[in-house]
RNA sequence: UGAGGUGUGGCCAAGCGGUAAGGCAUCGGGUUUUGGUCCCGUGACCCCAGGUUCGAAUCCUGGCACCUCAGCCA
């Protein structure tokens, strides 16, 4: 499928049209993806993912995929393997365009080296603290560092030093000479180079010093040819800076990148910031970053949703500046539609009850009919078996039948799906008075689920015969937190305090149709009446496990 | 009290001076061998107050609210 565009324009496609009539650029557009890895995509990525591919898609451009690893300590080739895995699983393709911030490290540095030679950076030796005491703050301008006061060549040779490895960590920095006094902040003499020893996980040993954000991505985006660069919000701040950086080092005649920024995206019910959602996964409250409740890209891949609906989804939700939280309702739309079109139908009965059909021959089996997809007629049909014992779903039995309940119950006639029309004939209960088997009667003449003499049954219920369903393991998940903004909640102190603790119910003695057995992990498929499930990769050959990737609809007792 | 942003129905979001798109959710109704799908229908004087204009969500002025920025994180 396609990634369908349904909102109509927004303000970056403006910016684009606006530089694209004008010439800019050469008419290029050329975006990119700068993940830090540190950690696992969200939705909220698939958001920008989809905004930078998409824009480059449509304006004929290409989009980078660069990891923006300018920082050794946070960071992880186990992250860089599963963000690109995520990107490609959303389906898009960066080509040849996988970079790496490391990979211009010696190019920044020679740029650093040139900002000291032009007077416009110096070594400090502040403290951490240091720096921050004298940074000022809103209403008052800071105090000018003493290292400002170097001349170039004790800067150049204290710079080379740095690098070479001569003074540990945290005692010397290289700070851009602007202005202690900026009203923005961020211009109050920004530190570009800091000292870590620390391994690398691409350049190893090679470097003690390592660029800061700041000195590295609008950098990163010169050299990489980007037109424009877009980010959230939280950058927009760092724009001047972004700019300054780009005024000292760019040469005429070659592509100038541009920061856009946008809202971010928060979603109803849920986490994203990966501070947060690291914390879940090593507090255990979640199995893994691929955890089904998780909002990460392998979350919601093991949870059954698809690539198509999480780009209609972004698609949906629009790219504005205004702060927002898209309720979680419309990302459950996005996959019951895609699924609806392509998800097999198939009979799971997650609470069994036994029923027994007492006119039905014993030992007789016969098959019937089952369609395959309504919204889909090439998807053919299938054959179940049906047998003089059933089981049905719990809940589809009540002894009092009230207003509403179109179900099984007790001298009631009701359509078992595909097969027959069945009347309680009455229950048997075991020594404590649960009801272990319903008891019924079927009518011959409505074989396949319709009667000839025209008459009507209000409710059509599921079934799987007995002898032939085979055991499964069905998990359930429900939203992580109790609370629409769990990290802005009003009296709540801590958002651990607002995690759902029935986000997960576990299933295990379920059954499905013998059609499912060796099923893929993967797989998806619609439980008639139940939701669409997904065959997780904790099955085994001889046991099948389920994932609920989201429930029908259901307007039970709206009517 | 600084700088930068944002305010359109419950949640997103178009609109770019000519009299408020669309989606989700909700609630009605119809079809239906999934209480699913599908199909119809349902809600806004656009943060507030002034002003400009024949006419303003859109322009101007003044308020108010919320968000971001004082990491050697990104």
């Amino acid at each position: 499928m396609e990634t369908n565009e349904k909102t109509t324009t927004n303000f970056i496609k403006d910016i684009i049209e606006d530089d694209l009539e004008k010439g800019k650029n050469g008419g290029q557009v050329v975006t990119r993806f700068p993940p830090e890895p540190n950690g696992y995509l969200h939705i909220g990525h698939a958001k920008s993912i989809c905004l930078n591919f998409g824009l480059a898609k449509r304006y004929g451009g290409r989009c980078h995929l660069r990891m923006d690893d300018t920082n050794p300590e946070k960071e992880d080739v186990e992250y860089t393997d599963s963000i690109i895995n995520d990107v490609k699983w959303l389906g898009f393709d960066w080509g040849e365009h996988l970079y790496y911030a490391s990979d211009y490290f010696e190019q920044l540095y020679e740029w650093a080296v040139l900002l000291i030679k032009k007077g416009l950076a110096y070594v400090s030796d502040m403290t951490p603290d240091e720096v921050s005491a004298t940074r000022g703050g809103p209403t008052w301008a800071g105090q000018e560092d003493p290292g400002r006061k170097r001349g170039v060549e004790e800067n150049l040779d204290l710079f080379a030093r740095m690098r070479a490895g001569d003074f540990p960590d945290g005692t010397k920095t290289l700070r851009a000479k602007i202005d202690m006094a900026a009203p923005n902040i961020n211009m109050r003499d920004p530190v570009l180079y800091r000292i870590k020893h620390e391994n690398h996980h691409r350049t190893g040993g090679t470097w003690c010093i390592y660029p800061m954000y700041d000195f590295a991505h609008g950098q990163s985006d010169y050299i990489e040819g980007i037109t424009h660069s877009i980010c959230t919000l939280e950058f927009e701040v760092h724009r001047p800076l972004y700019d300054w950086f780009l005024d000292q080092i760019a040469e005429p005649g070659r592509v100038r990148p541009r920061q856009i920024e946008f809202a971010r995206l928060s979603l109803s019910y849920t986490v994203m910031s990966k501070r947060k959602l690291l914390e879940l996964v090593e507090t255990k409250f979640v199995r893994g970053w691929d955890d089904p409740r998780m909002p990460t890209i392998s979350g919601l891949r093991r949870r059954g949703y698809t690539p198509e609906s999480i780009r209609d989804f972004a698609d949906r939700i629009g790219v504005a500046k205004a702060d927002n939280v898209v309720d979680v309702a419309l990302l459950e739309h996005c996959v019951r539609e895609d699924l609806n079109r392509r998800a097999p139908r198939v009979i799971a009965v997650l609470n069994p009850l036994r029923v027994v059909i007492e006119n039905y021959p014993e030992g007789q089996t016969e098959e019937l009919d089952a369609v395959n997809n309504p919204e889909d007629e090439s998807m053919g049909k299938r054959k179940l078996p049906f047998s003089r014992e059933l089981y049905i779903e719990r809940e589809d039995f009540r002894e009092e039948a009230a207003g509403k309940f179109f179900r099984l119950a007790p001298g009631k006639e009701v359509r078992f799906k595909f097969a027959y029309y069945l009347t309680c004939t009455g229950v048997v209960r075991d020594d404590r008075g649960e009801i272990v088997e319903v008891r019924c009667t079927y009518d011959p003449a409505t074989r396949g689920g319709w009667s000839q003499d025209g008459r009507k049954v209000k409710g059509t219920i599921h079934w799987l015969s007995a002898e032939h369903a085979i055991p499964a393991e069905v998990r359930l998940y429900d939203r992580l937190f109790t609370a629409i903004e769990p990290e802005n909640t009003k009296d709540v102190e801590d958002y651990r305090t607002l995690l759902n603790p029935d986000s997960l119910k576990v299933l295990d003695r379920c059954l499905v149709e013998q059609s499912l057995k060796g099923a893929k992990p993967g797989t998806q498929y619609q439980f008639e009446r139940l939701g669409y499930f997904c065959v997780d990769h904790d099955s085994t050959a001889d046991r099948l496990v389920f994932n609920r990737t989201v429930t029908l609809k259901d307007s039970k007792g709206k009517d």
